[in-house]
DNA sequence: AAGATATCGTTGCAAACGCAACGAGGTCAA
DNA sequence: TTGACCTCGTTGCGTTTGCAACGATATCTT
């Protein structure tokens, strides 16, 4: 008989910690500022791309373009994010933080670095655990 | 402005991570097999205790307990696992892998487990790696 | 011993999900 | 320039999800 434990089989263990840390994260974006968690990555990556296709975020961002195009229709609604007709290309959207999402953008990162320092900060290794979280996402892509 | 680059943020890349495996591993179980992350996670988990309640599996093996319900029901339906009436506590089912369960978990195991090793070997510092994945596990439970 | 409380597994339901299909617009070749 | 093909963002749809509520059983309290 095969010997296995599933809490030690490496890519449970991922799958577990990361329900953690993205319920751990939940309580600053979704508790504090009603977001989810594709309207918390589509802001975040508008506030570092400053401008960009819907598509742009879909692959960046890893979300379905299904679930980038609907956080962005609620964040339009909510005036915290732009979206602009491309003069070039009509098929393109040009997706922009409002002023108003810039603010909420500023209030939420700190938040959100003090909670990754927080993780890092139990690591012994902090260094090498980023470096073989980074190899590991560059395979095969 | 605060600098922030969403793929440099660990949750964010842990998240993504796990989704990445999760994919890679569902190409055995799933793919070869037609069995859902909630099955596969039920059938290791029995194949380790040998016999054990939902309750049971819903704490080990982070499953909400209407996932493994439902998961046991298919499972149940296809003669994988066995459910019974617990003799002392009449809430209690317990919970046990048929011969042909049994047969399929030994299949698929190897499969997992090379799975696992093909993932640490990228790895320079695989133990270090599994370490700070225990530790970030064990925190605030 | 009886009523209040807690736990077990199941089920109902609203919301979220992934995927495929669509219309609109662009590109390329002949 | 016209037709085939590709890409963009949206929408529809069946499935899955998490949560709350439920009936049944156990336990605790007095």
């Amino acid at each position: 008989m095969t010997e296995f434990k599933l809490d030690q089989f490496l890519p449970y263990q991922i799958v577990v910690l990361a329900r953690r840390l993205s319920v751990g994260l939940a309580e600053i974006y979704s508790d504090k500022y009603g977001l989810t968690v594709s309207e918390w990555r589509v802001l975040a990556h508008l506030h570092d791309a400053g401008t960009c296709s819907v598509r742009e975020i879909h692959l960046q961002a890893d979300l379905e373009k299904s679930r980038v195009s609907r956080a962005v229709a609620r964040l339009e609604a909510r005036d915290l994010v732009v979206r602009a007709a491309h003069s070039g290309d009509k098929r393109l959207l040009v997706l922009a933080l409002s002023p108003a999402g810039s603010k909420l953008v500023e209030e939420i990162l700190p938040q959100a670095l003090s909670f990754q320092a927080e993780v890092l900060g139990e690591l012994e290794d902090a260094e090498g655990f980023q470096t073989a979280i980074r190899t590991l996402l560059n395979r095969d892509d």
